[in-house]
DNA sequence: CTGTTAGCGCTTTCAC
DNA sequence: GTGAAAGCGCTAACAG
């Protein structure tokens, strides 16, 4: 049976406030006193019931702010979805979500949506920040003055978050590398690889990656080249098209799993009856389509559903039950699917 | 903000006491009374506040049991580190845990424990049931008496659980069968299975699904044989390398994570300087040394500590949060791990 | 410095 | 049939 501070006080020979105060370290409280509470309640193994404290924040309207950098695409609707889910779980607690989606990478949105929600009050702030120096100030500001802020899904140097969330781009790279280890075993093979654009930390980190994995450990295969995606779908379409036609060494390919993509080496396979393995990255109607259809060996799922709900139950814990992230660095794990881990 | 019941009272012109009597079908309520307080709620959107009642619970003393058919093997044990994790969780929802341990299978023993523990009083079952029929009476009978029934890593077929949450062994299989159609391409390929008894339900489905997909889907793939490993870890060393030695044409293994298994084909790959890829089941250390040394290219996880962490919550949501589970069967997802996917 | 008290939302008990 | 009140563990406000 676990202890409360009743008991505690009970022991102590004082009252509950006391016990309060001293436990809290909210001072008016003789040293002695103090002292004795504190090894009392060491000794009975004390911890705060979450949930008597949960109904008490009725009264202290806690809200989690959460700011994106675009309207929501693929990847996000899903990071969005699980921020959702873990708002609904956590509404009991008396503990809101509020939600401000940003646009196209527009920083001035952005600072004004930051300003906004501090005006009206928030507890902590999760945000997918824009790098531009008047957010990064912003948010140090901010941070100094002691709002915990959650970093989700990218990054900015300067600033110190609690813990940033989201995906391991190195080992996504690396899962890259080993994954076409597998198809190629030790035979030499020949990789291209498709990514947007590299001007982008992620994307740029995870390319890295996969050439230096391949490199160090897997020299037989050799990416030949990497292929910068345009904004353009139809662009995309023609230009992988082109390029899969001239270029007919290449055994396999690593790509993200944009539908523009895909069903270019989708048509070009047709069209040519040449054999070419995919191994890509994230997990949705196309990469799926494509693993039925066998082209697509293996899809690396980044989880973004998992990744806006961990971020905000790693909040409301912070906020809530008093648990500091356990590291800085918070990866989603990342998935390894095939054909067979769909169906049943 | 969600509404209570304090609310609903006051807007229905009536006490507390009775909005609680009308939402909870305790009969004393006038019916038009009860209808209109139904109605309110429905207007308001009322959930009752999760929080708030388990605060209460205090008084029930509400107890999960946990019985298991052998005392904690390997995978067992990360079974019940799941389990201890979520009773940690729970504990502050006054929901406590006990759990019992079986002995091999003993149905004996497991009769006396499932009594026990019904003498003692608990809210709710999670059980891995020995195939018996005392075993299986006994729990058709308390099943029919109201007493829930979680089954964990095994089935009783004449017994209707709440749910059953475990590894889904066909996928298994499946996933085993693609992971192999990875290694092989469409090239012609052999492979031979070492698996425990297959006496055993699971490990027979699991071997049964790998042959079944490998000749709908890949059939260049062929399964030679599937070789029974006995209760001996010395004697299934020695039999692995006998027969890897005699047998030459084979490509690939599918065979569960044992170390006795395992260290014989690192053996013999050493021996004989022969390529020998292995599809292994379980993850652990030796799971893990393999794929660094490279024999093993991948390895299928049941995430056996997730499956006692779930069947806790799921016991958990249906007994203090009214959610039935959403699925008679719940598996685990199944993890495709790589050497790649450990690092970092 | 310290103790008392009201109240968070709900359940349960008892009195009317 | 219905209402009032106590109490679960904790916090915050206030009185002493």
């Amino acid at each position: 049976m676990a202890a409360t501070m009743k008991q505690i006080a009970s022991i102590a020979g004082v009252s509950i406030g006391t016990v309060d105060r001293a436990l809290k370290d909210k001072g008016r409280v003789a040293p002695d006193v103090a002292r004795r509470i504190k090894e009392i309640a060491k000794q009975l193994d004390y911890h705060p019931n979450t949930i008597a404290k949960s109904l008490v924040n009725k009264n202290k309207n806690i809200t989690v702010g959460v700011i994106t950098h675009i309207k929501p695409n693929r990847f996000y609707s899903d990071v969005m979805k699980g921020i959702e889910n873990a708002a609904k779980e956590i509404a009991d607690y008396n503990v809101n979500v509020r939600i401000a989606y940003g646009s196209e990478f527009n920083h001035e949105i952005q600072l004004e949506q930051i300003n906004k929600m501090i005006e009206d009050g928030i507890s902590a702030l999760a945000i997918v920040p824009i790098d531009n120096p008047a957010i990064e100030n912003k948010l140090k500001e901010l941070q100094e003055g002691g709002l915990p802020i959650f970093f989700l899904g990218a990054f900015l140097d300067n600033v110190k978050p609690m813990a940033y969330i989201g995906t391991d781009y190195e080992k996504a790279g690396r899962i890259g590398a080993g994954l076409l280890h597998l198809l190629a075993s030790d035979n030499k093979a020949n990789v291209l690889a498709f990514s947007p654009t590299l001007n982008m930390f992620n994307h740029k980190t995870r390319i890295e990656s996969l050439d230096k994995t391949l490199k160090e450990r897997y020299p037989n295969i050799q990416l030949k080249g990497t292929i910068e995606l345009m904004q353009n779908p139809f662009q995309n379409y023609v230009m992988v098209r082109d390029i899969l036609k001239k270029d007919n060494d290449i055994d396999f390919l690593f790509t993200t799993s944009q539908q523009n993509v895909i069903e270019a080496i989708r048509d070009t396979i047709k069209e040519t009856g040449r054999t070419i393995r995919v191994i890509a990255v994230d997990y949705n109607e196309f990469a799926r389509k494509g693993m039925q259809d066998g082209f697509i060996a293996a899809t690396i799922s980044q989880q973004p559903e998992l990744q806006g709900y961990r971020c905000i139950h790693m909040i409301f814990d912070y906020l809530v039950r008093d648990i500091r992230p356990e590291t800085e660095k918070y990866f989603t794990e990342l998935r390894i699917l095939i054909n067979e881990s769909l169906d049943g």
